[in-house]
DNA sequence: CCGCTGTTTCGATAAGCTATAGAAAGTCTC
DNA sequence: GAGACTTTCTATAGCTTATCGAAACAGCGG
């Protein structure tokens, strides 16, 4: 079942509708991609990601055996914001601008991912044998902003709070703005995605800073951070 | 359709199996509510509220002609949290206490309520001409916290922040913490309905005080004000 | 040149879902 | 007791995901 060496066109059945031009397993991904962006996961039917792709639909299956599968490759090219979290928990600099840069780094990639992340979550804990890895990386992730918090607290930077629940807050909050982000609710103001990183980054810190006047501090030591922990050159 | 006069039991074509008990249209709403709550609202089938409630699958819809006529029903009996954000906002009481008042109460709806906000919202959003009543209360739900969130700033409680980002991140993290009580992440903690009420109401509010150490006060404030407009005896 | 094997696509179809249509089986009113 | 009204039923259309086996090609050995 798709064995699928990098030829270059020449083997199987012709298509009704003419050939390929790149391997179709990455041509499904990236059709799939575009209308799970503009429709979302759920309401994209695979007939319609054939149709995009150039296929009939059964043929989709050829190289996808569930429609999930589809989203579970899309996955696994689209890690990065836990590189940045590795990269600074166990860094010298302060903590609280280490937590402000891995937060405002994971709202951008929630912002930027071509799903909306309850919308992944959903699909996942349907199909928890194939999608451990993304509780895996979503615990990870947990496990190193808790950690960072920790640290914040020991220094002195950072209140006297539950690194544990502190964290999950902090996700959360990331999580609940994507959604403002990505689905602006009727009558609301809308958002970038820069607005609600930044929203969400300052918000979390300004609850937890023990001195709330440092978060401009704060954010401009975070911005230096990130500029040189980015996941783009690792 | 439907016209449903509260008669005892007979009229109509009998069911085959055994008359019910109540109004149908109750009965169905009681039953779908516990599937809702047990599998969530795309996971339950008509055949299966059908079934619960005594039916046949097409009967159901003699009472509901589309399946999330079953969700607006049953949104329209869960109203509440809005009541206390309408009481306390005009109110003379510190705004900060207000605004935990709100933000605390929300979040116990959020998690008390039979399905998950995220769920109710994606069936909200692709029905806006029945759903109409779920975005006007949320708009007005934001606009109050605003409200307060402004009245604070103004009174020297709260940092001079936007009031309107503020308020959308304070419902977001309210919104992304319900799923974390409803449905834990593998691995991580979990959490009672208060446990996260108090940390999204105390995590915001530590975001917005212009003195932090003033947290435990605002929290026994809003413990008063929430015992005296408590939906229940509106 | 011809059949064999492997690869990819196709058409047909099963099983489950929401929703509709019309017949059927009662009660109620006169 | 006839006709109207209410409620439930059976049957079915049209959509979905997913499976199955046949069909159409390339490349290879004889």
């Amino acid at each position: 079942m798709g064995s699928a060496k990098t030829v270059g066109a020449t083997a199987g059945r012709p298509r009704l509708s003419g050939s390929a031009g790149g391997s179709p397993r990455q041509e499904i991904i990236r059709e799939a991609t575009a209308l799970f962006i503009a429709k979302g996961y759920a309401e994209t039917t695979m007939s319609e990601i054939a149709r995009s792709a150039g296929l009939r639909q059964s043929s989709v299956y050829y190289w996808f055996a569930r429609k999930e599968h589809i989203l579970q490759a899309l996955l696994e090219e689209n890690r990065g914001s836990l590189q940045v979290a590795r990269a600074l928990e166990p860094a010298s600099e302060p903590a609280a601008a280490r937590l402000y840069a891995v937060l405002h780094a994971d709202a951008v990639q929630l912002c930027a991912s071509p799903l909306d992340f309850y919308e992944f979550e959903r699909v996942a804990r349907s199909q928890p044998q194939n999608f451990g890895a993304f509780f895996e990386d979503y615990s990870e992730l947990h496990r190193l902003a808790s950690s960072i918090i920790q640290q914040g607290i020991d220094s002195g930077e950072l209140r006297a709070v539950d690194p544990e629940a502190a964290a999950t807050a902090a996700l959360s909050l990331n999580e609940g703005l994507q959604r403002h982000y990505r689905q602006p609710l009727p009558g609301l103001r809308t958002y970038t995605a820069d607005d609600v990183s930044t929203l969400s980054a300052d918000t979390t810190l300004a609850s937890l800073l023990r001195v709330p006047g440092k978060l401009p501090g704060v954010r401009t030591q975070a911005a230096a951070l990130a500029a040189v922990n980015s996941p783009a050159e690792s």
